[in-house]
DNA sequence: GCCAATATGTCAACATGACTGACTTAAAAA
DNA sequence: TTTTTAAGTCAGTCATGTTGACATATTGGC
């Protein structure tokens, strides 16, 4: 049970490496969400609007559906946020082409622009993460979060190196 | 601006890359809370709860303010989930021995049973991709976790080779 | 062309978890 | 003794999620 040469548990050690991956996932996402939250509070929004302005603006054109597909949000809780940002003129609605059912999102000029506020913060918090722990730091993160991610969602992210190792 | 060899702008591959960091953060986070979530329901509780569970059972005896300091809300939003937690015998407070004006907070041992419960399945994720990505990769995802959090709280997660490079 | 399925939207009621502001109590520290 | 600190409380509000029921327009299968 405990290492005899060390007289560390190595059982405990293995409890305590994954209780503080819990708690750097906990404070990097505390941290990582507070700067926009205070950004959005002039707008009277909330995180939920920055996601969607998040998306959209990452997948112009894209439809509702796969918007709820991402934030796995009921689409009534959606209509709220999404209402605003289009009555307010940051999101726009245009009929879908090929399925007339559909309605393709897209960012505003005035959308964009705090899109462009928003994500630049958080951009700047990762650029920073990166520079300081280095290029083989950053393909260890990308694993372990990929890893927590259900298979599901994992194609949305595609390898770096197809031949690896 | 355009690498002439690859036909490919740097700028544009480092807003890629850290595009799919901010990706990779919300993704993990969603697909890491959804599991515990459904546990708590069962409870009747939610992800507040979650969160003094957990760490009420990391800091045994730890004062309401040191908690409040974690978890970055008000006293008053705290007041409702903890007093819920002590009204249904998940956790205990007694007065402090040195400064009598504290309240020290434990799991009870049915506190302990949940957050074991609890605990255990994000423990299981964290510990299925670490597996999966290797040694290299975790050192690698801990650096750039370290550096998405506040230096405020960086001193909560000791490193691990004090003499690297 | 009819009909079922799909994409989206809407209304209503409710739960959770956060907030501000004002105030109280008990104990420690100055 | 007075001030500060730790904790708690009451009241009202807001943001964001839920379920359930239903409506509309359009597409796709037979």
């Amino acid at each position: 049970m405990t290492d005899l040469k060390t007289g560390i548990n190595p059982l405990f050690l293995r409890d305590e490496e994954l209780r503080q991956a819990i708690e750097l996932l906990f404070f990097a996402y505390r941290d990582f969400t507070a700067e926009p939250d205070a950004i959005l509070a002039a707008y009277g929004f909330g995180r939920a609007h920055h996601r969607v302005i998040y998306f959209v603006g990452r997948h112009p054109g894209m439809t509702v559906s796969d918007l709820l597909a991402i934030l796995k949000i009921t689409k009534q809780s959606l209509s709220r946020v999404l209402g605003q940002l289009v009555e307010e003129g940051f999101v726009t609605q245009r009929t879908g082409a090929r399925d007339r059912r559909q309605r393709l999102l897209e960012l505003t000029e005035k959308g964009l622009e705090l899109e462009r506020q928003l994500t630049e913060r958080q951009r700047a918090r990762f650029a920073r993460a990166y520079r300081e722990a280095g290029a083989e730091a950053v393909e260890g993160f990308r694993q372990v979060m990929l890893g927590l991610i259900d298979d599901a969602d994992r194609p949305r992210f595609p390898t770096k190196n197809p031949g690896r190792r």
